[in-house]
DNA sequence: ATTCATGCAAATCGTTTGCAACCCA
DNA sequence: TGGGTTGCAAACGATTTGCATGAAT
């Protein structure tokens, strides 16, 4: 995601390109791969732009998700996390978070296509997202048992 | 769940009866099948027993929930909701949100076995639970379109 | 009698909003 | 210039907590 491209998105719905939004999108994409709260962002935000306030993290991060730019994760750790919506990923990846430890891992597989066949087909639902989260014990945790 | 049995695995884990617990769990019982807020659960015990206090009801239901026998469900509207934990149910079903009605159609289906399968070889975490929401359109908002 | 549970109100915490000042287009 | 944007602080809404009272075992 280039500044430009960004610019242009922004444009396309009436929006303009602030530093304050620059700098929130630079964030999310330098740690692409992690699942950042919002306080995390703003204090990373904070660093190279001391001045921003947390509401405008909060208002960037609603319009990034509603831009389809990020993804809102939800770990039941009470905080919102977003992570860059990498659209160039085949299927969308899901997490795994261990119920010891609370470390998150990612898997790719995406069996749940032909679910979603099934489901169109018995409960005429077209689904056209989905969110899955598997709960459980990751190796490490396991092995301590 | 009848209440004796309720009563014996409170006492297990060192928990008393008491009658505004067995009214939250009558409450989640008589609308089986239902995915009742907290606010909505506080105000139908409220009906039975108008001196239950808010915060009580909260305790109650973080109480159940960690005995297993609510589950505690999240479709994003802010709002917590709980279903009885049918455990006598072969398969945890899954939720279809209608992303414009907000309907909950409910799946009985589980394909997701044999995912978690593969998760266990391939990322050698061991599944134990998952939650799967799809989002999509229902036959009736599918057809306006 | 002891221990846990309740109700109430205050406190908490993440998030949203009103508004005057500000700045991008 | 003008309309979107910001920062700040206040407001908000769901949930939690402190505490004195009350109830279950």
């Amino acid at each position: 995601m280039d500044s430009i491209n960004f610019k242009d998105l922004l444009k396309e719905r009436g929006y303009k390109l602030t530093p304050q939004r620059q700098a929130v999108l630079d964030i999310i994409i330098e740690h692409n791969g992690e699942h950042l709260s919002t306080e995390e962002i703003y204090a990373l935000v904070k660093e190279k732009y001391p001045d921003i306030g947390l509401a405008t993290v909060y208002r960037t991060l609603l319009l990034l998700d509603d831009m389809d730019l990020v993804y809102k994760l939800d770990f039941d750790d009470g905080l919102s996390r977003y992570e860059l919506n990498n659209k160039n990923e085949d299927h969308r990846h899901h997490h795994l978070i261990c119920l010891n430890c609370s470390k998150v891992l990612e898997v790719q597989e995406d069996l749940l296509d032909t679910l979603e066949e099934q489901i169109l087909t018995k409960n005429k639902f077209k689904v056209t997202d989905h969110r899955v989260k598997f709960y459980g014990y990751c190796e490490h945790c396991s092995e301590k048992e």
